[in-house]
DNA sequence: GGAAAATATGGTCAAATGACCTTTTTTCGC
DNA sequence: GCGAAAAAAGGTCATTTGACCATATTTTCC
């Protein structure tokens, strides 16, 4: 069961068996449907979240209820509500599953506990961030910057893994352009 | 010359006198004109950025040599190249004065070690990081869901004092739109 | 103070985009 | 495997947007 986690663990750190035990005794897993949800608008995000198995998506809705994608977060990857986690303050995004998933919870104190205590975990978190931020970035700027054809151009080089596995208008919500723009970009292809 | 400064620390951080003349001590004051860079895509970011006076900002080329604007940088705000400075390879954007402006630097090595030494340094950095983030993914969903109207009413409220010191080009740049679908927004509005 | 540059506005037009709707195809869940 | 639901594609049309151009206004800087 948690034998991925171990195995992310592992390829990314140096961590001893005694840590790595304490870090997986405080996860609970937790199996979702399709569709279901992990974290709903309004309400706080308690946990740190890792993805063992599947794919969720976060999201924003706006006014009219369209949702928007901030980010997909596919297997061996970690996601929460930033702010709703850091601040305990309720989550302005959606967590909810694309696929079957099977996902790790640390309630946030435990969490903290364990980055206090473990250096390579700290390190591996603040790695995430970093990271984190040069994407939001790059992304920010291609939202800014690029036709529609050009976003779709970039998803698919940059994730071309998640192409079979999002429906198109998950897609466009992702990239910001209407479901029928985005029909139309890949027919052009096709005819190509 | 530095007062501002001293100013600013004082009021997000309890810092002692030789901690405060210590992180003094080691940057060193640099005044530029209006559209000077500070930083140049393609350049290493050397230097963590305070801004004491004016207004800087942060800005993408893309393909055609359109700019699109990530970040404006008022005085008593911080501002680099994130990427460029962590890991110290060329920068994918430009920083440059919108006007005249004064901002201290320091190299990134003098940086480190004041964080190293300096907790309460260290805290308001991680504070700033935090905003930052939250601020990111506001803007995101921002540039994904709304129209150009609401971008602009958002803009407005949250900058105010900004609409008067920026050309309309600018603010167009920094929200993805045209400046003629600005000036179009903005003569709809006059006419209400 | 005055020339030059930058900025803002306005007009016109073509193209891109999204809204709305229907139909076909695929996938899901029991 | 089958019925229901979801997803994809297609059609049509009104609207928005941006490109390009000219012009007026303001600001900058020597």
């Amino acid at each position: 069961m948690m034998d991925e986690f171990e195995i992310y663990l592992r390829a990314h750190t140096h961590l001893n068996d005694g840590d790595l035990d304490r870090i997986r005794s405080l996860a609970t897993t937790k199996g979702l449907r399709r569709n279901e949800f992990l974290l709903r608008e309004g309400e706080i995000c308690r946990h740190k979240i890792f993805v063992i198995k599947g794919l969720l998506r976060t999201f924003g809705t706006a006014a009219d209820g369209s949702e928007h994608i901030l980010q997909f977060s596919p297997e061996h990857s970690w996601t929460l509500d930033v702010e709703s986690y850091d601040r305990q303050i309720p989550a302005r995004s959606n967590i909810a599953a694309v696929e079957n998933s099977q996902v790790l919870l640390w309630p946030k104190a435990d969490f903290e506990s364990l980055l206090a205590d473990i250096p390579q975990l700290k390190s591996l978190a603040q790695q995430l961030i970093a990271r984190n931020i040069y994407n939001s970035r790059q992304r920010l700027l291609t939202a800014l910057s690029a036709t529609p054809e050009e976003k779709y151009h970039e998803f698919t080089q940059s994730f071309p893994d998640f192409l079979a596995r999002l429906p198109l208008h998950m897609i466009a919500a992702y990239l910001g352009i209407s479901l029928k723009t985005l029909t139309r970009i890949r027919q052009a292809q096709l005819r190509r």
